[in-house]
RNA sequence: CGGGGCGUAGCGCAGCCUGGUAGCGCGCUUGCUUUGGGAGCAAGAUGUCGAGUGUUCAAAUCACUCCGCCCCGACCA
């Protein structure tokens, strides 16, 4: 590719709307451009890059037993009504109506589609398992886009569904997913994590998310410092305590106390000169419209997935102060779980407490001396709470860290939860009618790429690792107007692109400080420059464009230096699963 | 959906408070000089000032309505 031909608009300004540095620097090098809300288009480089990671995912996922389909973005209505989703998926959802007044949706993901299709097709146990794949747009109406292609609406996504005759091969296929996710992301040259994580409105048993580090990621994540344990700060769990002996005698009789206006921990603490730890916090949320109070150290946050996927509920979210007063019969900030009427649900972190401060479910007064039995009836104990980094690793005891980072590729264990509600059957050996048990697997592309710019970048510009690089070599002749420095590139450019080297050849007539910020913001890996000076020996620089190194090469050996980079850099050691 | 901010040339911004001929920097065009780290000089081109309505002799500027975009929150794979 000639420089000078290629719609490469690059930019010196930040643009205004960008706040992450992956964002800037894709407006910046000419990758992107927004076209409205979370819509992008990509241009030329951009578009590079994408292919390039589509490329390794193919390669990983045809190695790994995939096969690739390319299934309709446009979804009718009924396939979503059968799964249940239709009422389920939310405005995330972008439904519309044909001329007809039918209805569909554009596709936030495949699952209805691929399990249509599959149901139709595969009859008997002879056919699975099957795996298969597509790399496709998909259209989320998000609330809030932002990050530039981070969180958009519409975005490129790779998706894969496994179809397995048992729970056994099932485990496989995600065994299989999961190794060749890893590939994926080491070949790309990328710091990650797989860490477990919650299955959120796609639903299934169990799922692990594969973490870019970055400080600008919206996902925080828990690791253990001992063990493999690493999971999403949603997903993480907190043990169970020991359980400490506690006595009767020990406790107290229960004290209504009078604290006018005072409703959050803070102002509990302070006015009745007690420990936020020895206060419990009474939330009431409304889980489909029905109330629950959970129960919770005062010095903790409640997770409200954890409360959300314990009571098997659709929606949860905290009670409005309507509900409130029904429930406790006060105002918000008094409540508490002595005589309270709807279910209690206690977080471990209540489990040892004794005489504890709570809510009188009367405005205006709290109790002291609360206990748990003999005060109130307890419907559950569970971990309902927030990790914190004074808890220990849930697995092995062990410290834990916390950590920022992009979800780039999540990986799904199912079940039967599509493949039942739209009878996706076989026959098995016996001749029984058995349900299919699935799989998903997707990996967000755009994402993937704006993850590697987070982190490969300095402040002239991006440094693509060589597997996403859009070129692996630029050419840079100092000056295009002097014959012999030009021919000797044009040349050099020549063979490159003879042994299948990606090289652009920047044969812009500009000055030489201006090429090298343009290759240095579009971060090509490597960079040949050819000047007179050193021309007239025989010699081109090579600038390596991660560390900064500039050496001096003969032409004569020059592309075989390259070519030895590159084939290095593209091939690093790929752990097998 | 709640809170905040912004909308003026391709990009980044000033002008608005206090109404009176549309500005700056970068980029772009042409010429000359320069030529290894975002060059210099000179001459240019480019705007329904987000849209509509109103107030006024006069609106980028004041008022109202709408639209778009960004940030924080809620929500979310």
């Amino acid at each position: 590719m000639r420089y000078s031909e290629m719609f490469l608009p690059t930019g010196r300004e930040v643009p205004s709307d960008a706040e992450v540095i992956s964002h800037q620097l894709m407006i910046r090098a000419g990758m992107i451009r927004k076209l409205t809300s979370g819509i992008y288009s990509y241009l030329p480089l951009g578009y590079r890059v994408i292919r390039k990671l589509e490329q390794i995912i193919r390669e990983e996922m045809d190695k790994a037993g995939a096969q690739e389909v390319h299934l309709s973005m446009v979804q009718p209505a009924e396939l979503w009504q059968e799964s249940g989703r239709w009422t389920h998926y939310g405005k995330e959802l972008l439904r519309f109506r044909d001329r007809h007044d039918h209805e569909y949706c554009l596709g936030p993901t495949h699952e209805e589609v691929i399990t249509a299709l599959v149901r139709n097709e595969i009859k008997t146990y002879r056919q699975l398992p099957r795996n298969l794949y597509q790399i496709q747009t998909k259209f989320r109406d998000e609330v809030r886009p932002r990050f530039g292609v981070m969180r958009c609406r519409e975005f490129g996504m790779k998706d894969a569904y496994s179809f397995d005759v048992d729970e056994e091969g099932a485990e496989k296929s995600y065994e299989k997913m999961f190794a060749a996710y890893n590939n994926i992301f080491r070949r790309c040259g990328l710091q990650f994590r797989s860490v477990e994580a919650d299955s959120g409105s796609i639903g299934g048993k169990y799922s692990h998310e594969f973490m870019v580090m970055a400080e600008s990621g919206e996902d925080a994540i828990v690791f253990c410092e001992e063990c493999s344990y690493a999971a999403n700060l949603e997903k993480a769990e907190v043990a169970c305590p020991e359980k400490k002996l506690i006595f009767e005698e020990d406790f107290l009789p229960l004290q209504n106390v009078y604290t006018p206006e005072v409703r959050t921990i803070e102002e509990v603490s302070a006015f009745l000169k007690v420990k936020p730890q020895d206060i419990v916090k009474t939330l009431i949320f409304n889980a489909d419209g029905k109330p629950y109070a959970v129960l919770i150290g005062g010095d903790q946050e409640v997770n409200e997935i954890k409360v959300k996927n314990y009571l098997g509920a659709s929606e949860l979210e905290l009670a409005s102060d309507e509900m409130i007063m029904q429930a406790t019969g006060a105002p918000r900030g008094f409540a508490g779980p002595v005589n309270i009427k709807i279910p209690i649900l206690i977080d471990y972190s209540v489990i040892d407490m004794i005489n504890f401060v709570t809510g009188a479910n009367q405005e205006n007064y709290h109790t002291k001396n609360v206990n748990i039995g003999r005060d109130f009836k307890v419907e559950a104990f569970a971990d309902f709470r927030v990790i914190t980094d004074k808890d220990k690793c849930p697995r092995c005891g062990g410290s834990i860290k916390f950590a920022r980072g992009i979800e780039v590729g999540h990986v799904f264990k199912l079940g039967t939860k599509y493949s039942k509600a739209m009878k996706a059957v076989y026959l098995d050996k016996d001749g029984q009618e058995k349900i299919m048990i699935m799989g998903c697997y997707g990996i967000g592309i755009g994402r993937t790429v704006a993850a590697g710019i987070e982190q490969n970048n300095d402040e002239n510009g991006i440094i693509w690792p060589m597997p996403f690089a859009p070129f692996h070599v630029i050419v840079t002749p100092v000056n295009v107007n002097e014959k012999a420095v030009m021919d000797a590139a044009e040349n050099l450019y020549n063979s490159m692109k003879a042994l299948g080297i990606d090289v652009i050849l920047d044969d812009r007539d500009e000055r030489a400080g201006v090429k090298f910020k343009d290759a240095e913001l579009i971060g090509i890996p490597l960079r040949v420059t050819i000047g007179q000076k050193n021309l007239s020996l025989g010699n081109v620089e090579l600038k390596i464009r991660k560390t900064g190194e500039n050496k001096l090469y003969s032409l004569e050996e020059i592309v075989r230096v390259i070519k030895q980079i590159i084939e290095q850099e593209l091939n690093p050691d790929i752990i097998q699963p």
